[in-house]
DNA sequence: GCCGTTTTCGGCCCGACTGTTTTCAGTCG
């Protein structure tokens, strides 16, 4: 039975532990690495990792050969990778925590564990507060001390939503930039990347003065803590828990930091690799001809890339997905833009109890951002006994008032356990746009109650696919290749949700059904005005998941969409 | 352990910082 398998999180999971394990052992940091690619690879892959394992598929994805597949195996033949269940009865599981502690590292981890005895995190503590590992060579105080002070804090990390930390960085650099001695000011990092949460909040700016521009800014009015402070680096923390780094630059090579500090590590690494085999060795302050010494720097990113044969990469895509290839043979997709999209497809009202603005206020504020037409579509459960009906005088005097702008008939479904909806199919077939989602018992087969609501005569969309929450649930795992097929088969679509702590479907699921030839909605799932604007968000999950205007439904009319949708 | 318009074998990115050091290993981004 295909629901006994192994989920791809938890094969990920013991594919990262034993890397950490083969890294205390003191393995070549090569095969260490290829199994941590490998579990990278496996937690953002779309289709069921041991399914296709077993039917000798699994190979075929990037990371993963003949012998990583063959464990993969093992987990579902015995639970467990053989190699990990040796290495687990030999290295104490005390001492694989040791590696969540910042600045201890796999060597340092060893020679506690073996040269100290120290098995656990606790003995750990006393020995740092005893001073004890400053008995071994390379060690002393200052490290006994960082333990201690990392042991103190909270353990689990939560990263920082974009939504949260984009306008945030925004508004420091439109700061920065006012500042008289800067010259150039840019966000980096994963920010500009539009990853869908963030750790720092990365900012680099070239300046006359680069210390009075540092100066400046470990002195905002927000900043709580600053933790490092130099002429070119600083780092502060903000009142509400945000890091950000600033690092200034000479303005000749601002190209090639910009292009560093943007990253990611996976593409920079791709760019390095791809310059070595040309005789270039790349950094951030220029490249570097090997053979003649001769280093050459980029004031803009553009110029980097096309000296070193590539177009001009749009940061969503630099996360070493094939990108530099497509960009050297000129196939980078033109990305869908938020001006590219005619209407939103998921939103609610006060006819939701959740919902804050009423259907007027949230289609006149849709209109007014220059849409053509919104579809409401408020949870089926609270439209019972009259109040569909009810909703749709309302809708229709609306229509009347706004035309040529179009309020559609929509309505969000819940898809049962068993893959029925909550709602009448002679009530359903009244509407223009029907989502259906998941909302509950999320464990209880997935995949076949998508497959069955797609199935359904009336249901035009899934919304929110997997249904995770960040920070607060994985969302469930579907066999994402059988649900694009019968979105194909029925002309169903899938969202993306451009909702905070949604973003789902995420990147890599997005891109595949792209790649499949099926259409995605990008929609807000607004329960109030201000949320309109998360479509950014949705927009920069589209782009991620290299998504042009043609693949996503609503860049098209209405009329265009009623020509696609089934019945 | 993976992978291939220089390779089925022999490679597999670059630099800064830190702590502990008389020249560097380990860690991090």
């Amino acid at each position: 039975m295909a629901t006994t398998l192994p989920r791809n999180a938890q094969v990920a999971e013991q594919f990262d532990l034993l890397a950490d394990l083969l890294e205390l052992e003191g393995e070549q940091q090569f095969r260490v690495l290829a199994y941590r690619r490998a579990a990278d690879t496996i937690r953002t892959s779309g289709s069921p990792i041991a399914q296709l394992a077993v039917e000798g598929k699994a190979k075929d994805l990037p990371g993963i050969g003949q012998t990583i597949q063959s464990k993969i195996v093992q987990i579902v033949d015995k639970g467990e990778i053989e190699a990990l269940t040796k290495r687990k009865s030999t290295i104490p599981a005390g001492v694989a925590d040791f590696l969540r502690i910042p600045a201890l590292g796999p060597k340092t981890a060893r020679r506690i564990w073996q040269d100290l005895g120290i098995e656990t995190v606790d003995d750990l503590r006393k020995a740092a507060e005893a001073e004890q590992l400053r008995t071994l060579p390379g060690l002393g105080a200052k490290t006994e001390e960082r333990i201690l002070k990392a042991l103190d804090e909270t353990p689990v990390e939560q990263r920082t939503l974009l939504a949260v930390a984009l306008p945030a960085v925004l508004a420091v650099v439109e700061v920065l930039r006012e500042h008289k001695a800067s010259n150039e000011v840019s966000e980096a990092g994963s920010v500009r990347r539009r990853t869908e949460t963030v750790k720092d909040l990365d900012i680099i700016a070239t300046a006359d003065d680069p210390g009075a521009l540092t100066a400046y800014f470990t002195k905002l009015r927000w900043v709580a803590e600053v933790e490092a402070k130099g002429k070119t680096k600083a780092t502060v923390v903000s009142h509400d828990g945000l890091r950000f780094d600033l690092r200034v630059v000479p303005p000749d090579a601002y190209g090639n930091l910009l292009q560093h500090f943007t990253g990611s590590k996976a593409h920079n690494v791709a760019l390095r690799e791809d310059a070595v085999r040309r005789g270039l060795s790349i950094s951030e302050y220029g490249v570097k001809e090997v053979e003649s010494g001769e280093v050459w720097t980029a004031r803009t990113e553009e110029e980097l890339y096309e000296r070193l044969g590539y177009r001009w990469i749009p940061p969503e895509l630099r996360e070493g997905r094939g990108e530099l290839k497509a960009a050297a043979n000129g196939e980078l997709p033109p990305l869908v833009e938020t001006g590219d999209l005619k209407g939103d497809l998921h939103m609610h009202s006060t006819w939701s109890n959740d919902g804050k603005n009423t259907l007027e206020e949230m289609v006149e504020a849709a209109k007014a951002r220059g849409y053509a037409y919104v579809a409401v579509t408020d949870h089926a459960h609270y439209l019972r006994e009259g109040r569909f009906d009810a909703q749709f005088e309302e809708v229709e005097a609306l229509n009347e008032r706004l035309s040529p702008f179009r309020i559609l008939r929509g309505i969000e479904v819940s898809i049962r356990v068993d893959g029925s909806l909550d709602f009448p199919d002679d009530d359903l077939v009244k509407c223009d746009w029907v989502m259906a989602s998941l909302h509950s018992a999320f464990e209880k087969s997935p995949t076949e109650r998508l497959l069955s609501a797609m199935e359904h005569p009336h249901v035009d969309c899934i919304g929110h696919p997997t249904a995770r929450k960040l920070n607060r649930r994985q969302g469930v795992e579907l066999d994402l290749d059988r649900v694009i097929a019968k979105g194909l088969e029925t002309n169903t679509f899938l969202e993306i949700n451009s909702q905070p702590d949604r973003l789902d479907l995420r990147d890599t699921h997005a891109k595949r059904a792209g790649e499949a030839g099926l259409m995605l909605a990008i929609s807000t799932d607004s329960h109030e005005l201000g949320a309109l604007d998360f479509v950014e968000l949705g927009i920069a999950q589209a782009r991620r998941a290299w998504l042009t205007k043609d693949q996503i439904l609503n860049t098209r009319t209405w009329k265009q969409i009623e020509r696609l949708k089934k019945s």
